[in-house]
DNA sequence: ATTATTATTTGACCTAAGTCAAATGTATTC
DNA sequence: GAATACATTTGACTTAGGTCAAATAATAAT
């Protein structure tokens, strides 16, 4: 089967033509410079961000500690998971790593679009379904994988990632410190 | 605000009667005894499981280690997500630590019934927010928490779980040795 | 009650990964 | 092109938690 990403392309390709303006129609294009939050914590994450180009991060800071938990590149969506669906403060930063371009689409005219065209409904799910297998994976690999394992796992799966960032948030991706990431860099090559 | 879990029993106190009939009519009644597989690995999870009583995990086995990734009691809502969610082979099992009752919906009903009665579209969404909120939490603990702050947690927030489970299952659960949980029990009291 | 089985604890030792500190490399900026 | 700031590496040392093995408890079965 294909991925569960080009299926859910698939269904917004084919999304009729009123449903597709209204998402239009609340959507907001927007740019923020290398460094700018798109969400701080505490704040309400009211906001969906679709990264059009650039890269942001989601992170939050324990013990003086800053954890990444999750990278944004071209096509995906960016907020806080919980404070978006609760509506609560957020306990996690949104930054922009890269000049970023994004569409803004604000939570409540996306809650009120659902109403309107249930096709969002359906939408909505197969995004959360896809998030959800996606943090299984990830809670998965913390289960699972040593520091070694985690950084293989990227340089193979996701070697973009590692051309195109610095070592420190690599390493507070995989929840590792940046010398052993280092160490297990002259290891590997 | 009420628990998010809260606002899901209001959703659903709040369908109509043929939305309830029709999700009654597609559920049946099941007994397993301990130690009963409720779903084995490579097998698709194409049912899910409403727990009436009793307690079941769901857990997968990696170097010849089982690691818990959920506990089921009263209420709860038991099947391997990316399994159920994609219809492929699971990573996971699904296994009955005491007898248990369940209501049992087929992945196939279900998906038929939501096309008939859209509000169940928008129950199956609040349930997989729900859950994504609690995989975030759960990732957010194996990413600041140390052996003995998992355990605490556990004993503060979920004490029936200590109460009713070998301490085996928790370890796992918590994914510490059982050596280590068992010193780590030695020193708290 | 007495075995047999399973659950839990304790001891001795090991190792992956963390911390702190300094050195080197690489960009940026004035 | 110095100089300042970041990024990465390397070294020395510590530590949380793992492993293996044996000793007790505690349950269940005959």
């Amino acid at each position: 089967m294909q991925s569960y990403l080009e299926k859910i392309n698939q269904y917004i390709s084919g999304l009729d033509k009123e449903t597709i303006a209204a998402l239009e129609q609340i959507s907001d294009i927007k740019t923020y410079k290398k460094g700018d939050l798109l969400l701080k914590q505490n704040e309400v994450s009211s906001k969906s961000y679709h990264i059009l180009s650039g890269i942001a991060r989601k992170f939050f800071i324990h013990n003086d500690k800053e954890i990444t938990t999750e990278l944004y590149f071209e096509q995906d969506l960016a907020f806080s998971f919980e404070s978006y669906t609760l509506q609560t403060p957020s306990k996690e930063y949104i930054e922009a790593l890269t000049d970023v371009k994004v569409s803004v689409i604000h939570y409540h005219a996306f809650q009120d679009a659902k109403q309107k065209f249930p096709k969002l409904t359906t939408l909505d799910l197969m995004l959360v379904e896809y998030y959800s297998i996606w943090l299984e994976n990830r809670l998965f690999q913390f289960h699972t994988q040593s520091a070694t394992e985690k950084y293989l796992d990227i340089v193979t799966k996701s070697p973009h990632l590692i051309q195109q960032l610095p070592l420190t948030i690599i390493a507070s991706y995989l929840n590792i410190s940046l010398e052993t990431l280092s160490r297990i860099r002259a290891k590997i090559s």
